[in-house]
DNA sequence: TTGTAAGCGTTATCAC
DNA sequence: GTGATAACGCTTACAA
């Protein structure tokens, strides 16, 4: 218990047996009479034994984790997509290794070394915004290790995705605009090699078309989506001759700071003079007043889904590597900063 | 490549040498010729040769793995607290294996059991809420496993703790409170055997001490600070004859949702009427209006310092099993939610 | 039903 | 400076 932790030689020579009856034992084996279960266990209990991961993983090829790269856990969707990722994974007897990359390329690459070295069994990720060379998960294909991605997937590559309709949701916030009778539309857009603002980007493309109204590059602001993105970006657009009546971010960090921006600086009414509206629901979204007008991703459910599709292809009960796209229901909210009765 | 991936044998048999030169050579072993190391370095880049740390740490005893657990990853400063444990610790050579308990003692005596069996190298850990006994972080001890707590840790444990002073921030927080002009004061408490409850409370009750006004225990709503706590607290003090001028929440999510109950559902003006504090300075505080008053702990401080000391325990570069406490300054963010000009 | 023995990939202790 | 060998704690054919 003090030098050396207790190891299943230890419950072994306790009891008189061997090591491979106790580790029979410990793992349900059938070959094992109930009775020498029951006292293993139970010395196994006395004697404090814990087992060593590291050395049943190495015996069997198999580390009983997952690995999960986001860009982010600070964000509120990232983290409820972490809880269920991590409700799955436990229930199923796996353990969850969490990295972030902090949307730097160099980050991810580090993060997905740090992964294989720890041979998780499968993993799930969400790219940085960096990201535009995908060698280091290639090598997750190579070695046969699933990867399913969420929410921001590499371009043409063969895995399981799991999303939400970004294309729909954000021709539903932009139509909403339009229906609220904004005809000059802005849009905060993230790169678009990145499918969820490229599709994001097209939903709202769409939308202008489809109501007839021209899509003004000018009122297309691409940055980073962080808080400082959302000044600068209103700012910009405040500094228009022409400026726009309403504001569809791509996210609601840039969505949130350009609000405060424009109700501290302007004398601009939201939604009178300028509706706006985010993307993800996240808690300040609700907390700010107006309300922000969102779209929910859910991602417990994401997170979720992801989680039961990896663990089901790390089974091997998949025949083709799934190349399937899984797509979780989203939802429009509509507050107060676009809402005008 | 395809079939198992590639080991140090793989790289021997390559160049015609033993596994052991191998191993240190990429160890950068001083008993390696710097001819040998090169050519090993190169194949095993050729091959794709990735160590396996389970292997290692197996051979070890050292899983270069610090593990982590907090109450929630979605919580502003605690994913501060991780960015800055993740930055000391990869710098250090350490790998990050951080849990979530949801503020539930039993997912946190999981925690600890699956930090333990991946034979992490020291834990940074701050308690739940339900936390009150400590047997499952005892074990870490027993195995003299370093351990440093940081914000919330148990009574009376034996090891280091990083915190801010509690206390004297809570002190200055309803000292300006009542310096601006608040006679009856408020406080959302969450369970007071935690140490960071426990001397909020004490603070705030010194600050009327020291300024005459009487402690009246009906303002002192006890929850577990959660988003409904805050409304129910709200709830219970507008009922009451006298409703207080001023609430100091010890959190910023109780705070923010007791906020939003008063300004919508009631006539009181947020500062005039009433004013509220909160704590944390999380993202949200700056984006309500007013903005709400609080306390910032510099999660990322916190985290760095706890981390910093942690790993110097693991080196065994401290004599005595530490015990001091470590004091991250902390600062009173005024705003319009408490300042009545 | 239980015991024996080999091996997972690495490192450490010997030799040479 | 390099090679052989054993061992870390566990699982798993194969024997008994």
């Amino acid at each position: 218990m003090k030098k050396g932790t207790v190891t299943i030689h230890d419950i072994a020579r306790h009891l008189s047996l061997d090591s491979s009856t106790i580790s029979r034992a410990l793992n349900d084996s059938p070959r094992v009479t109930v009775k020498t279960k029951e006292r293993v266990r139970k010395a196994a209990a006395e004697l404090g034994y814990r087992p060593n991961l590291m050395a049943a993983g190495l015996r069997t090829q198999r580390s009983k984790t997952i690995g999960v790269i986001v860009p982010w856990i600070s964000r509120h969707f990232f983290s409820s997509a972490i809880s269920g990722i991590e409700q799955v994974a436990y229930q199923e007897g796996f353990r969850v290794m969490i990295c972030q990359s902090h949307d730097d390329y160099d980050r991810e690459v580090v993060n997905a070394f740090a992964l294989f070295d720890n041979r998780v069994e499968g993993v799930l990720a969400s790219i940085a915004m960096d990201t535009t060379s995908f060698d280091h998960l290639q090598r997750f294909k190579d070695e046969h290790t699933p990867t399913v991605f969420f929410d921001r997937y590499p371009p043409g590559i063969e895995s399981c995705q799991v999303v939400i309709d970004d294309f729909d949701a954000a021709y539903r916030v932009t139509e909403h605009l339009i229906q609220q009778g904004s005809k000059r539309i802005a849009h905060f857009s993230g790169p678009r090699h990145l499918n969820i603002y490229r599709d994001r980007y097209e939903g709202y493309k769409k939308a202008l078309a489809d109501y007839d109204l021209a899509l003004d590059p000018a009122l297309v602001f691409d940055c980073r989506l962080l808080a400082d993105d959302g000044i600068k970006g209103a700012q910009y657009l405040l500094s228009l001759d022409n400026s726009p009546g309403a504001i569809f971010s791509a996210n609601d960090l840039a969505a949130l700071s350009a609000m405060r921006y424009i109700q501290k600086n302007s004398r601009l009414s939201i939604p009178g003079d300028i509706a706006i509206a985010g993307f993800s629901n996240s808690p300040s979204t609700s907390i700010i007043e107006p309300g922000l007008t969102t779209v929910d991703q859910s991602g417990e459910e994401i997170g979720k889904a992801a989680a039961k599709q990896l663990i089901t292809e790390i089974r091997g009960e998949v025949d083709t590597l799934a190349q399937e796209q899984i797509v979780i229901p989203s939802k429009l909210i509509i507050r107060g900063s676009s809402y005008k009765q």
